[in-house]
DNA sequence: TCATTAAATTGTT
DNA sequence: AACAATTTAATGA
């Protein structure tokens, strides 16, 4: 199991912070262990800290009053989330639940905005992240309901490994195809099937538990 | 370290 | 949904 430094060390924001930020940063976080199924957080609670997937993976969803629902992302290790709603001092907006044993780094609100209000690197991470988060939401609605099962897998995919821009050659994803049927919507039976095809066009390399992105450009385009 | 067994994951119909 | 095949993890010699 990976651990916080792992995810300060990966993480872009870190890279220019003086020794004593770093560590009045790690000192703030707490991280707390989460057993899948687990809550990270509940739609409706207060907004008070932002947080970091140190390890594992956790996916948002919204839940309809019909009991129905639909996740929006998935967001592997390595991944930040959360700031929408911690910038705005809201509630949050979505329940956040993890898919399989992981680990969660909680940055106080109060660690956050003393970020903001020091760190231009930190800034810029934000910045990016608000933007791509907003490309990707309208990339889904756009297509998903349109688009072919293995379409919908090859976006899936694209956009779970897309938050670690920066960090790392990072393109393993490790999921099994139960969990991503879950996460796309469709049937694992299915999911086999798309990633086969996936995989005959070169996209990706399917192993056990184990997803490697070779062409994250031609998932995205796939199908369009 | 190696062989056996159980459990989890994947491929196929 | 059910079944067979494959991989991993666990156990014990």
């Amino acid at each position: 199991m990976r651990s916080l430094d792992d995810l300060l060390t990966t993480s872009p924001w870190t890279q220019e912070l003086s020794a004593e930020q770093m560590q009045r940063v790690r000192s703030a976080i707490i991280v707390r262990d989460l057993q899948p199924g687990c809550y990270a957080c509940h739609k409706g609670d207060p907004a008070n800290v932002w947080i970091g997937v140190v390890d594992g993976l956790v996916k948002m969803v919204a839940i309809s009053a019909a009991g129905k629902s639909a996740t929006f992302a998935a967001l592997p290790a390595n991944s930040w989330f959360g700031e929408g709603s911690v910038l705005k001092r809201e509630a949050r907006k979505y329940d956040v639940i993890a898919l399989r044993e992981s680990r969660v780094a909680l940055m106080p609100e109060a660690t956050f905005f003393w970020l903001l209000d020091t760190s231009i690197p930190f800034n810029r991470f934000i910045l990016t992240q608000l933007n791509e988060r907003l490309g990707q939401f309208m990339g889904a609605f756009e297509h998903d309901r349109l688009l072919e099962p293995e379409a919908r897998v090859a976006r899936a995919l694209a956009n779970m490994l897309h938050p670690q821009l920066y960090p790392g050659h990072e393109r393993c994803i490790e999921l099994s195809q139960d969990e991503l049927g879950h996460l796309v919507g469709a049937s694992r039976q299915r999911i086999s099937q798309a990633l086969q095809v996936l995989e005959k066009a070169g996209m990706i390399k399917v192993e056990y538990r184990m997803i490697e992105i070779l062409d994250i450009d031609g998932l995205r385009g796939f199908g369009a």
